[in-house]
DNA sequence: GCGACAG
DNA sequence: ATCTTGTCGC
């Protein structure tokens, strides 16, 4: 697929912070999704060599029948540092990369980490989500920000996951007695219709089918 | 100033 | 993310 760049990536923390107070703005929370989803992607990544070289992989998967249709993977030079709250200025780079060679265009993409469910509201999955002008949901292994009370052990149960006052996303148990996934809108999606998707495309483990299978190509080459 | 901190 | 074997529990 085609990708416009909105930005460039070598950048200074200061001026990735200023790009995300700018494109939080644009971030859509509302169903503006294709009908029917008849492809969904799952986003992972990899590094090499001390972390200097990253590896981003993507899965996409029919939908609902969650049959592997296509896979892609790119490895580029990583030029921007781990910091918790700027983790889209690291991974998107590759990710781009790997999104390009894809040719079925997915109509939703399940991003590793959060989407609102950040400190300026703008996570990897929104910052993916408003460059591709895909729909696209946060699904994070752990927490960013934003409290939460204990929630059932059964698979579907969910409690809000609040910053402010404010509800920036879900915990959602995807697997009944196991560490429940951390959802929030990336783009083009609201809260309830991304937990929906999400527990759709999980089946028998924690992690929704997408992601497992882009985790599995972006760790073992 | 002191912790917390996606991958 | 990554370095790494066996082991506990459903």
């Amino acid at each position: 697929m085609k990708i416009s760049q909105r930005h460039a990536w070598s950048l200074t923390v200061d001026e990735a912070r200023k790009i995300q107070e700018t494109l939080r703005y644009e971030v859509i929370t509302e169903d503006k999704l294709k009908q029917p989803i008849q492809y969904v992607a799952g986003v992972d990544m990899g590094f090499e060599a001390d972390g200097t070289i990253s590896r981003a992989a993507v899965a996409v998967l029919s939908f609902p029948d969650l049959q592997l249709q296509e896979t892609s993977l790119a490895r580029r030079p990583t030029t921007f540092p781990y910091i918790p709250g700027f983790l889209s200025f690291r991974e998107i780079p590759a990710v781009l990369d790997a999104l390009e060679k894809i040719q079925t265009i997915p109509d939703l993409i399940l991003c590793d980490g959060q989407g609102i469910a950040h400190p300026r509201r703008f996570g990897i999955a929104c910052h993916l989500g408003l460059i591709v002008d895909i729909p696209t949901i946060g699904v994070a292994k752990s927490l960013l920000i934003g409290k939460y009370e204990d929630l059932p052990e059964t698979r579907g149960s969910c409690v809000p996951l609040i910053d402010k006052e404010e509800t920036i996303g879900v915990v959602l148990r995807t697997r009944t007695k196991v560490k429940p996934l951390y959802i929030s809108s990336g783009h083009r999606i609201s809260l309830p219709t991304a937990i929906d998707y999400v527990l759709r495309c999980t089946t028998k483990y924690r992690l929704p089918e997408t992601t497992r299978i882009a985790d599995k190509l972006a760790s073992s080459k």
